[in-house]
DNA sequence: ATCCCGAGGG
DNA sequence: CCCTCTGGAT
């Protein structure tokens, strides 16, 4: 199957599996999303929702996290790892916010990367769950790895990946796209053990690149 | 290419 | 023990 009608098909039948897609982080605001996102990096989305809470309790929104101690910051969010740069990122963030956007999360990719432990990912993400807005899709581990695997790309390079999703899928669908993938990586398709013999997509799939034990 | 970093699964 | 988890900066 051409790579076009093949994409189309794996988007009509993820679409059929996850009739409402959505991130399983938990989030209120713009801001309390651009920070459960960038924690999420290299971690699961239960574990940052494990520390989430509390963080937003102590630290709402920007003015008060860039005024936050970090080695508070530290101790609350020591769990997802990375923390000492996640601690760094989210007090350089609200303190961006507050001095360069009047204390409101930026709506453009331009702003949005200007942000420290912010880049495409992360602002695809930000713009499209937190503000409507279909600037691309947001590639991420899941993502990269069944866009080779289902052979939607050939690269391994984020960038190009998404430039190949943007192509293949309609732009209505570049936010649920991520979601829906993510989804089906977990449940489906993870790195490791991919259920094969279990998967719908079995009939299509190129396979590119799964481990076989 | 390497580093940041903890936690859970196989 | 080794791999992986919705990455990003150097």
């Amino acid at each position: 199957m051409k790579r076009q009608a093949r994409a189309l098909e794996i988007l009509s039948r993820l679409k059929n599996r996850y009739p409402a897609p959505q991130s399983e982080l938990d989030w209120t605001t713009p801001w309390e999303l651009l920070a459960a996102t960038m924690l999420s990096a290299q971690c699961t989305d239960v574990r940052v929702n494990k520390v989430t809470p509390e963080l937003f309790r102590r630290w709402p929104d920007p003015p008060a996290m860039a005024q936050a101690d970090p080695a508070e910051v530290e101790k609350v969010i020591h769990s997802a790892g990375f923390f000492r740069q996640k601690t760094k990122n989210l007090i350089g963030e609200a303190t961006i916010i507050i001095n360069d956007y009047d204390g409101e999360v930026p709506r453009t990719m331009k702003d949005l990367t200007r942000l420290p432990g912010v880049a495409r990912k992360t602002a695809n993400i930000v713009l499209s769950n937190a503000f409507g807005i279909q600037e691309g899709v947001a590639v991420d581990t899941h993502v990269k790895r069944l866009a080779f695997r289902m052979g939607l790309t050939t690269s391994t390079d984020v960038k190009k990946i998404e430039q190949d999703l943007m192509k293949l899928f309609p732009k209505p669908d570049w936010g649920d796209a991520n979601h829906m993938l993510v989804l089906f990586g977990r449940h489906v398709c993870p790195a490791r053990t991919p259920r094969c013999n279990d998967c719908e997509m079995n009939d299509i799939c190129p396979k590119r690149g799964v481990k076989t034990k």
